[in-house]
RNA sequence: GCGCGCAUAGCUCAACGGAUAGAGCACUAGUCUUCGGAACUAGUGAUGGGGGUUCGAUUCCCUCUGCGCGCACCA
């Protein structure tokens, strides 16, 4: 599987001889020592020193004698309650140095699929509204959840469910024909156009309750399909769309089928209807509601006491829908985690429909400002067309600074990666189950613990390998003997196991962390180990092999992210 | 009121129950005839209060305090 991976399992089947069958280590047992100089991997004694009531420091002691070193592993060597193993760095980084060049972009994905389909649901945004900061982790972190998944051997479909048809959409409608005239009407920023009618319509309904009324009639109107707000609907409709399609596509999302929530009015009343008739549905304050009070899950709101659905109701015939169309072994929904407990009623729901299938919310903690939460209705929003100009700007002006003979074209399109690198890095960074409070300046800096720094880091290398020339890189670890060269193969080939863990608990700031660790490693390794001025051409050869290789994997890994890497920058 | 989550350095964040609690920013002092200074080296500085479990607790349990979110017609 991995060197890494291969090495562990030596090393445990090397303590199991060493114990006989009184205990069998696993590979979690088998850690990462604080610093590197005390050894390569650790094994506690202390679980093992509780069974035999004996000192775990002894143990260790007698452990680390009876296992010979031999193969990879070079030392075995007591410290305290810990057996501690030194591999040979030689045979371990030959090994791979050669499997990063062999597998290249393919480095830390599974070798072959597993033919497990998994759905996961992401991008659920709103026509009629702007796209803002807070959509943007939602749309990261189903993006890399994705390609995560994919690399651990996942057939994974991505699915993004567009809100076309709920209130939000009715209240822009209701202002459209209240305060515009069709003349007013334009395709061109439609969107910004739409989000400001909706905020003006939501203004004007808590001044007003007889707006109430009227907006509930457009509704009504809209999910009949009759009437000539349903000509409006359908214009702004189509404009939104495709303004949402075309930031999926600036982004370059990962989505293989769109579902509307508009389809899902007519199966919803049918779903309905047949869930009042098992008696799973009740009528309760003249709204319709599941009662889930026996999971302690409260009243599932359904429909609406002036009869029109609501939001939950059309998840469940989706489900259903999903499930007749692609039939995945499990569903993944990527949502809001203030959304935790409408999942909850969901599941609950589709349980008591006898839908079998797994289902998984992967939530994640909102966006929020120093001010407090985002809302379109309050208009407080940071729009993700002003951040990321504002990024651009920046990145071009930096750019430019370094590089004042690029010309204009190459410029900007490396400000923009860099721009989405600092933006895509900054949202993927932190424990998705852990808040984010956005703050400009933050992410308008390129230094230290950012995506930039990566980039950089990227570059770097690529100047290196530029400026050796005809100097062809070797993959020879003999010659790679400083202590920084030792970690720097260590960390290379931990990144495997990175990959499939952060795939397995979706815990995606390990893998930022993981490769902003890697490339600090490479700025000690450029500052003490000069890569071509040595004098031995082997040496010079075997460096370059590592410097490809750390390249290699700061690459994959910010593809994961969706994060491009640049030769100069 | 009930439920869920969070509390670590001045700020933003790390740490499968394990060895000396790590980073980034900011601040201070340095590195430079530079394989690219968007860099590097060093320094200052922290587990909210109180109990408990454990050989060992930032991590698990209880409790107090503070904050966020959710809890019937928004999504």
């Amino acid at each position: 599987m991995s060197v890494y991976y291969d090495t562990k399992q030596q090393i445990i089947k090397e303590l199991k001889t060493a114990l006989g069958k009184g205990y069998s280590p696993t590979a979690a047992e088998v850690e990462s020592p604080p610093d590197l100089a005390m050894g390569d991997f650790a094994f506690p004694c202390f679980t093992l020193a509780k069974g035999l009531k004996k000192n775990p420091a002894e143990i260790a002691v007698e452990l680390a004698a009876k296992i010979e070193p031999k193969g990879v592993i070079k030392k075995v060597k007591a410290t305290g309650s810990y057996v501690n193993f030194f591999l040979n760095t030689e045979i371990f980084g030959q090994e791979i140095l050669n499997n990063i060049k062999n597998l290249g972009t393919g480095y830390g994905k599974a070798a072959e699929e597993n033919h497990r389909r998994i759905m996961v649901e992401y991008a659920n945004l709103n026509t009629h509204k702007e796209v803002h900061i807070g959509h943007l982790r939602n749309l990261f972190v189903g993006q890399t959840t994705i390609n995560l998944l994919r690399a651990v051997g996942y057939e994974v479909i991505p699915v993004s469910y567009t809100n076309d048809l709920g209130t939000h959409v009715a209240k822009c409608v209701w202002g459209l024909k209240k305060f515009y005239g069709d003349y007013e009407l334009n395709e061109e920023n439609a969107t910004t156009f739409l989000g400001k009618v909706y905020t003006e319509a939501t203004q004007a309904e808590e001044n007003d309750p007889k707006v109430k009324e009227e907006i509930s009639q457009v509704f009504h109107e809209l999910e009949s399909g009759k009437g000539e707000s349903v000509v409006l609907w359908k214009k702004t409709r189509k404009w939104s769309v495709n303004d949402l399609k075309s930031v999926f596509k600036e982004l370059g999302l990962p989505i293989s089928v769109w579902y509307f929530e508009s389809e899902m009015i007519k199966p919803a009343r049918k779903a309905i209807k047949e869930l009042e008739k098992k008696g799973l549905a009740v009528k309760s304050q003249g709204a319709t509601i599941i009662d889930l009070s026996e999971e302690k899950l409260g009243a599932y709101l359904l429909v609406k006491s002036d009869g029109m659905l609501l939001y939950a109701a059309k998840d469940i015939p989706l489900a259903f829908r999903k499930e007749e169309e692609y039939h995945p072994e499990k569903s993944i929904y990527v949502v809001d985690t203030r959304q935790s407990l409408a999942m909850q009623q969901l599941f609950a729901t589709l349980r008591r429909m006898d839908f079998k299938k797994e289902l998984i919310h992967l939530s994640y903690d909102f966006v929020t400002l120093k001010e407090g939460a985002m809302s379109s209705r309050k208009g407080n929003i940071i729009r993700y067309e002003t951040l990321r100009d504002t990024l651009i700007d920046l990145a071009k002006t930096e750019t430019q600074k370094r590089h004042p003979e690029w010309k204009e074209k190459f410029l900007q399109k490396t400000a923009r990666t860099i721009a989405f690198a600092a933006l895509r890095f900054g949202m993927l960074r932190q424990d998705p189950d852990k808040k984010i409070v956005f703050d400009i300046n933050e992410v308008l800096s390129f230094d230290g613990y950012t995506g930039p720094y990566l980039l950089y880091t990227y570059a770097r290398i690529q100047s290196i390998l530029r400026k050796a020339g005809g100097l062809k890189s070797e993959i020879k670890s003999k010659h790679l003997v400083t202590p920084i060269e030792h970690q720097l193969l260590f960390k290379l080939a931990g990144y495997p196991e990175v990959i499939a863990s952060t795939a397995h608990d979706f815990k995606l700031d390990r893998l930022a962390e993981y490769l902003f660790d890697l490339a600090k490693l490479f700025a000690t390794f450029y500052h003490e180990v000069p890569v071509l001025q040595d004098e031995n051409k082997e040496v010079v050869a075997a460096r370059l092999a590592l410097c490809e290789a750390v390249g290699q994997v700061i690459k994959n890994g910010l593809w994961m992210m969706g994060i491009e890497t640049i030769e100069e920058m």
